[in-house]
DNA sequence: CATAAGTGTATGAGAGTTCAAGTAAAAAGT
DNA sequence: ACTTTTTACTTGAACTCTCATACACTTATG
């Protein structure tokens, strides 16, 4: 009755695993220790800074930032603590809040940025081929659309 | 200086980060929500279930589980109070740990692994052609070689 | 309109993870 | 032999995440 995988797949499944949690540390270490931060309030911060007025609605971040609305709330209250973020009351919908980014959580992001950068090219550009990244694109996007759909 | 991604690099990053996000998300609510324990906690009871005696030492385990060794260490803890695993002392070097699986833990882990592999199969196997886990599997070989060695 | 149902967000408790520090035993140096 | 260093593992505190619940406001319903 049950699918098991074969052993073929049993390694596949378990590099995938390794790989994926190792990229995923890799990134949360290097911001930790040297921009303080966790790679999820990295995600706030680059979403918040991409929209208009660097300010959002906080269930549209939360889907920006891949994040549940739980999630980012706590978190915004941490970077509401830390003067990166401020929230307002949404003046259309008043049940509403909006998130906005501080020039000193900009100026977090921009010192963060460089780092993060290299260690994504470290981690997982640098060692992949242009062919591989293609294939790692759409493997991604195909998996992205039967979860998220 | 700085080695910016550019767009395609950018949609290659984003995609994969929401990807193998939620892929570990969807294990992961599987687990918790149909057998009672996180991911981590399962990988930890198959590297035991697999190993001679079923039982290991506390670092190999923790390697092959792929967790840290306080991560593992509260792992365990929390594995014993259920009955679980049970850890003895190692003879040879009285620092060691032993880590050993119990039956009840081995059930436990006999009743989670088949909705854990339909979870993983629809997740990430279903999806995917077999050039592209053919692909996936070389691609995370060659991530772990570069950031574990 | 009143009231029920739904939405947007916050909050608190419980659980897992990380980091730094602590203990104990083995191995290495002198 | 005796100290130093290293290894194996644990512990506690701080932090983040999840889940369930609560609250305030908005939108449907009768």
């Amino acid at each position: 009755m049950t699918r098991w995988l074969n052993d073929e797949e049993q390694r596949t499944w378990r590099s995938f695993l390794a790989a994926t949690q190792l990229v995923h540390e890799a990134l949360d270490r290097q911001l930790q220790r040297d921009a303080g931060m966790p790679h999820a309030y990295y995600m706030i911060l680059v979403a918040l800074s991409e929209a208009p007025g660097r300010s959002m609605r906080m269930s549209e971040l939360a889907s920006k930032a891949q994040s549940s609305q739980s999630r980012l709330s706590h978190a915004v209250a941490r970077l509401e603590e830390r003067g990166w973020v401020r929230r307002e009351r949404c003046p259309e919908d008043r049940r509403g809040n909006i998130a906005v980014l501080t020039d000193d959580g900009f100026a977090a992001l921009e010192s963060a940025a460089p780092g993060h950068v290299e260690e994504v090219r470290r981690a997982l550009f640098d060692p992949l081929t242009p062919e591989q990244l293609r294939g790692l694109r759409e493997i991604c996007d195909t998996v992205r659309n039967t979860l998220e759909g």
